[in-house]
DNA sequence: ATAGTAAATATACAATGTTTATTAGGAAGT
DNA sequence: ACTTCCTAATAAACATTGTATATTTACTAT
């Protein structure tokens, strides 16, 4: 039966290029003016197709949202080279920030938006959301294993940088550091960045 | 002459209404189900009535914001009683993720929404605002007068605290810690918090 | 008493997410 | 080959929202 293969084939190539156009308008316009129509006319579709592909908005941005985890967890992937574990959480944390600032729209989807979860709540819950927590988990446990942050939980370690990372991020995209000089804000985080890690290096 | 006395103090008045009518509403029904009809019909006016008292649904949202910078700042003045900065320290940080967890509504517009100060950009610019952030500040100089945070810079460790709370509160707020069973999250940021500040502490 | 001004409203418009009802074209059954 | 059925797609419409235009109402000053 090639007939219903070709047309899974191309319901899949549809939603693919939904996806696609949402990404790219995304980015260029940011999420707010990303509309269901505005993605219709790119694809040169009624806005009603849409639907015939994705239950709602929600769906499309929570479809993204796992893209974004995707490329995420990539990225983290990529820092496991290093064999001292303390330079691996170094290079997790700089990807992480890399990460965030080279793709807001992505990172907001992922992280600061309110969660567009309530399509697909918890089937396929989060495996690829929690790929990347436990990438940095093990990261952690690494770092302990060296006799590193002595009296420390794994989790609680991970999660504090995680929550500083985070923060960091989230400030600066929701531009909430107008008491800093626009130039000087890079530059801030980065001294930040070298404290906090200096610091739980010295632990 | 009275009467443009008593027509300014009815204004002042009306301008009141509204935005504790605006404050009810987004505590009971969040932000994005307060909207300018809802308001308007919990005074009894109309729509349009709202927008001679205010520019813009953004105005109202900015003032809300004001208001919460307000009350936010009066926590962290309370917070100077001790006389050790440390401890002050700590007492902000206490006080900050009270504030955030109490008033999530609040937060939200303070920290997290996209800013909605096209209204009223520089103007006022955000002297409350910056306010909360000296306080921190000047308690971060206190602590180093005393020789904590060896060969730091005080606005390095200032912002480094508060990229670590609101990153915590962030994520909770915003739903980002599945990863961690419900019941186990506020205990998660007490041992996170205990961790950083005898970090700091130790310095 | 009349004219003018300020407050409030009814109505309407545009953008957006979404739904109902309809059409067109290919697939399947006889 | 003809008919039936289904699926993809659409047009049109609806509801909600922020906001603007035009009008009415009520008070103030002359």
């Amino acid at each position: 039966m090639g007939i219903s293969e070709r047309r899974e084939r191309e319901r899949q190539e549809m939603k693919t290029k939904i996806l696609d156009t949402a990404t790219k308008l995304i980015v260029e316009k940011g999420i707010e003016k990303t509309t269901i129509r505005s993605i219709a006319t790119a694809i040169e579709y009624s806005p009603r197709t849409i639907y015939l592909y994705f239950k709602d908005k929600d769906e499309i941005l929570y479809a993204l949202s796992k893209k974004g985890f995707q490329l995420f967890v990539q990225q983290f992937e990529a820092a496991q080279s290093s064999a001292n574990p303390m330079d691996r959480l170094r290079d997790i944390h700089e990807r992480y920030l890399r990460f965030a600032f080279e793709n807001p729209a992505l990172y907001d989807l992922m992280f600061i938006l309110n969660d567009p979860m309530n399509a697909d709540p918890v089937k396929d819950g989060w495996e690829i959301g929690l790929k990347g927590h436990s990438i940095l988990r093990s990261t952690v446990d690494a770092c302990i294993e060296e006799g590193h942050f002595p009296g420390q939980d794994a989790a609680t370690v991970a999660f504090t940088l995680w929550s500083y990372v985070h923060g960091m991020v989230a400030l600066k995209l929701r531009n909430r550091m107008r008491m800093y000089p626009k130039e000087q804000i890079d530059q801030i985080i980065l001294d930040s960045s070298e404290m906090m890690l200096g610091l739980l290096e010295r632990m």
